[in-house]
DNA sequence: GCCAACGTTGGC
DNA sequence: GCCAACGTTGGC
């Protein structure tokens, strides 16, 4: 089972959301970068998922949720009305995906940047790299390990 | 609020 | 197919 991670803004939706989510569930919706949409469109029912949250006080990884719905049509492409409709979309030719995540848990304590920049295991990660914009993206089986050891410092 | 880094667009 | 211009991301 895939492991991944993907970066919210806790201002749009931060773990707290998910907590509040009715049966926990939130659809991940308004992706509209290809990479990151080529990573949704591989997410299985039962992966797992950091949860990052960006752009506010406290950067880090806040908690974990998991996928119950593999990837479908994003609705909002198709939303006039949606920041993130996409007019060049069609019902039978949809340019962006979209899946539901569920709340597992949230972490002890918040894994802040820099920490996760302080491990060498974690090099390969793009969220730690300068610059990466990527807002999805794969978690090996050996980094999550790290990241949830970090949890709880030894 | 600033600005570096990035992805996308569109003219050629 | 190249690449300059632009808009956006996201840490600081």
């Amino acid at each position: 089972m895939a492991k991944w991670l993907v970066k919210s803004e806790p201002s749009e939706c931060g773990i707290d959301d998910f907590v509040a989510a009715p049966g926990g569930v939130i659809p991940w919706d308004g992706v509209r970068n290809y990479q990151a949409r080529n990573f949704l469109a591989r997410m299985e029912e039962g992966d797992e998922v950091f949860l990052y949250h960006s752009s506010c006080k406290h950067i880090g990884i806040a908690g974990i949720v998991k996928i119950v719905r593999s990837h479908y049509p994003d609705p909002t492409q198709f939303d006039p009305q949606s920041p993130y409709f996409d007019s060049r979309s069609s019902a039978e030719k949809p340019r962006w995906q979209a899946v539901d995540m569920k709340y597992v848990c949230t972490l002890p304590r918040l894994i802040p940047l820099d920490e996760l920049k302080s491990i060498p295991g974690l090099s390969d990660l793009p969220l730690v790299k300068k610059g990466s914009r990527l807002s999805v993206m794969p978690v090996g089986e050996e980094q999550w390990q790290i990241i949830l050891h970090q949890v709880q410092p030894a």
